[in-house]
DNA sequence: ACGCTCCGAGAAAACGCTTTCTCATGATTC
DNA sequence: GAATCATGAGAAAGCGTTTTCTCGGAGCGT
């Protein structure tokens, strides 16, 4: 018992600023100023101030900081899927441009729930200092009044009505355009669109990009056929695809096409020589496939750092309603071996 | 200045507890009451005060919540590169579990900078109610002195010498072993391993199962590469692969595999008909490469929520320090087409 | 020397909530 | 009918910070 006295509450207790002011002789007022460098303080006593935190290697508590700044120094985060790698990406560059300013990135999955978005989304916004929507899904009504609720808010791959809300878009019109431009200038005459999930925004832009195309080629036969947005549902769309007799394929997403990919290999189907397959995001793998992917990219690290730098604007100039920018970012083709001219089709 | 006129910021306040209490008519001792069904209310009271947080649309801030409960609801992850599919699999899985039972997750990427986990993991800690930790590199003795100031904490593929950290560890050394075997039993008599980091204690574990490999297995010749822990290193070591002259390659981890399958490609190499080719991990992607992916499976999507089950458990008993479960899980074998037996050799 | 301004440090208020403490009120018991 | 109890609501004390307010004392000019 020779140290009984001794019993620390620093055994259940963490040091708090209260321990330091006792230690260093000064009231937790000046403990704080000198954390901070706010005010002027005597520099005998800051030294004495900082020697005493050295010591007892007080680290002040973020929850009553916040309280009392009124700032968590956190953005959240909403996905619809961590497994998807274009929102992996995003939460990457978002995580590490954040952290380069002192923030932190709390995660909201919505495992594609999209009644639970909008609470995900208010409760991540309570909890941080702005947040980052990605829900390609949400009804536009819904958004357009969950939006206002949520400022400090960047949205991904969504725009509102209001232009206060900066946004990050890629015009996958465009992207697919393009990709069904580079399958006809190959030669093919005969496309499939693999879809994407029904009620995708992304998606609906992927069709009116390919309206647009149909009518500028209205020597193109161009199929729809319904799909989903991951490996799964590509593979599975083997066979409607073999059975469709088209050349060129335009897959929803990378995903969908190394899916596809891969049951084409199975049935013995060689691209690019029976069949032009294309993606679309440039997901690291893509260029890794057999063959590489001829796919549209979209900058899939810079989204995530930009959505930071948008939000770090909104930040800042807390209060002022500005008119927000709207990014939107042109995929680059990626031409690789997926795609080439089609065999000659025996005269039928 | 003129005080009254700055008074209020009103305008611009978060609806509080206090202004549920003034529409309702009671203290806000009643309404936080209410709110958490803590103490018995006068059910017409409650009801008024219901009516009235309705109304007001009233939601508890969870900054003042947890500065009272001297808790946050959430837990926080370190990982060393978020590019990395395993290191996304246990923040998925993990961010999931941890929803399920009213937890966030807050993400820290420590950039593969060692040298700043620790502080991370740290800051983490003040602002969460536990710690995931995955630090391959962390030096063992920075490892065991941080360990007990991050309490609640999980250990992933890491041990301290105290048992009262849990872990999730992936027998490394088994895995490489069985894959090793599974070469040799299809006939291959020269392999090469191509190691991952040099810190890294996973690459670590395997040497040691290498060496007893070697051990049991004298008339095999098994070299030794040095060589990274993401495609691009795998495919950097195309060349020297060829050169080695073996006819099995263990690669460090999927991702060096699949960079290596590609290289070889490029190379004209044939998988397995030239060399065969093991991986590590089985991501999502190892099935769909071509050929796919030989490779030693850890259940990664179980890893991330079993790491939240333990944190619970640890969260729950708060106080006790309890000697903890170290669970170790051994890979399964996924023998696809990447490996099969070696051509004959030429006498030479 | 006297009053003036500055400066720096402690006291106290604020941040938004939960929870203990206290005390009134109405019900229960002998 | 008085004494005891249970009940439920308000007052107030935290939780750990930052920041405003206040005030003593030192420096300065006249």
């Amino acid at each position: 018992m020779g140290r009984g006295h001794m019993a620390r509450r620093n055994t259940n207790r963490r040091v708090g600023i209260a321990d330091v002011a006792e230690k260093a002789g000064v009231s937790h007022a000046t403990v704080s100023r000198v954390m901070n460098g706010n005010a002027a303080v005597d520099p005998g006593i800051a030294a004495r101030v900082r020697a005493a935190a050295a010591e007892l290697k007080y680290q002040p508590n973020p929850v009553g900081r916040s309280l009392a700044l009124g700032k968590t120094d956190t953005i959240g985060i909403v996905v619809p899927d961590l497994a998807n790698p274009t929102f992996q990406a995003i939460l990457r560059g978002l995580s590490i441009a954040a952290a380069q300013d002192g923030y932190r990135v709390l995660i909201a999955d919505s495992s594609e729930v999209t009644s639970e978005e909008a609470i995900l989304a208010g409760e991540a916004r309570r909890r941080c200092d702005g947040v980052v929507l990605c829900a390609p899904r949400m009804a536009d009504a819904e958004l357009e009044e969950l939006a206002p609720t949520l400022h400090p808010l960047v949205l991904i791959n969504r725009t509102t009505i209001a232009t206060n809300t900066p946004s990050l878009s890629v015009d996958y019109g465009q992207g697919i355009q393009e990709l069904a431009q580079h399958l006809v200038s190959l030669g093919h005459r005969r496309l499939v669109f693999l879809s994407g999930p029904e009620h995708s925004a992304s998606n609906r832009q992927r069709l009116v990009g390919l309206d647009q195309f149909r009518a500028e080629h209205p020597e193109i036969e161009l199929q729809m056929l319904h799909g989903g947005s991951n490996f799964d549902s590509g593979h599975e769309s083997t066979e409607a695809i073999i059975a469709s007799g088209a050349t060129g394929i335009l897959a929803f997403n990378d995903l969908v096409a190394m899916g596809l990919l891969s049951g084409l290999h199975e049935r013995g189907v060689r691209v690019p020589e029976d069949i032009s397959v294309t993606g679309f995001d440039d997901i690291p793998f893509a260029k890794y496939t057999t063959p590489p992917l001829t796919t549209a990219a979209v900058p899939i690290n810079e989204l995530g750092s930009l959505a930071w730098r948008r939000m770090r604007e909104q930040i800042q100039q807390a209060g002022e309603t500005t008119t927000q920018a709207q990014d939107e970012f042109s995929p680059r083709m990626e031409i690789r071996k997926s795609t080439a001219a089609p065999a000659l089709k025996p005269a039928s």
